[in-house]
DNA sequence: CATTAACATAACCATATGGTTATTGATTCG
DNA sequence: CGAATCAATAACCATATGGTTATGTTAATG
């Protein structure tokens, strides 16, 4: 599986909310039930699903009912390539910077020797 | 300057818009003026506008009117800090993904010995 | 000086987001 | 069986997002 632009939408998306990158870091420690998942938040468990479906929506966890109950856990393989992919950006837009950064300071450089 | 949960919701926010990560990409090769930015995308002039006060509100970007033009360039330390905090994520992510799949992957041995 | 160019801002619109309460559908348990 | 539990869904609300057109402001230019 690829990851297009679209995707990369949903993923940087659903990691823009601080309930739903507690609920990954939640989940990197091993599989769960909603519940669970709530249990740390002070908000409806309701709002936790749609978290949840945001989460799903980006291919990074995946629900399975067992039971009353509905575990939760990473698709690890779309949420490693995602974490692979924004490492990749991260890195190339690093060295960018850099490169910006260092033409400032010679910018700067020779401003000064004006 | 540290990132905490809130600038790291509008970093990722802000990434999770494929017209943004093109300006980006585009001002990683040097500073640039809105027009140029502009060009590459069919959409308004506004609607471009809208765009950087977004990247600029993420602290990724700055704009500096010079004459008649605004000179926008990316703000190396609030970007690369961005860059290092997500790749950081990223990895830790990664890891413990790996792990979860071990154990998932452990899980279906068993089962198969069974 | 009149016009054009570059950009921002305002006002508006449709849709998405993030939350709520109420309700429903299964399951489990006493 | 009846009650409690887990979780989804529906309906609603306020605000944010992503776009538009229209207008304004400042600077360059003929």
């Amino acid at each position: 599986m690829v990851i297009d632009s679209k995707q990369l939408d949903l993923v940087f998306g659903a990691l823009s909310d601080a309930t739903r990158r507690g609920i990954l870091a939640q989940l990197a420690d091993g599989e769960s039930n909603v519940s669970e998942l709530a249990a740390p938040y002070q908000m409806s468990q309701p709002a936790i699903s749609k978290h949840l479906r945001v989460l799903e929506g980006a291919g990074l966890i995946e629900r399975a009912k067992t039971g009353r109950e509905t575990r939760v856990r990473v698709k690890p393989d779309t949420a490693r390539q995602a974490a692979g992919w924004i490492t990749h950006y991260a890195r190339f837009w690093q060295q960018h910077f850099d490169a910006v950064d260092q033409i400032l300071q010679q910018k700067r450089k020779l401003q000064d020797e004006d």
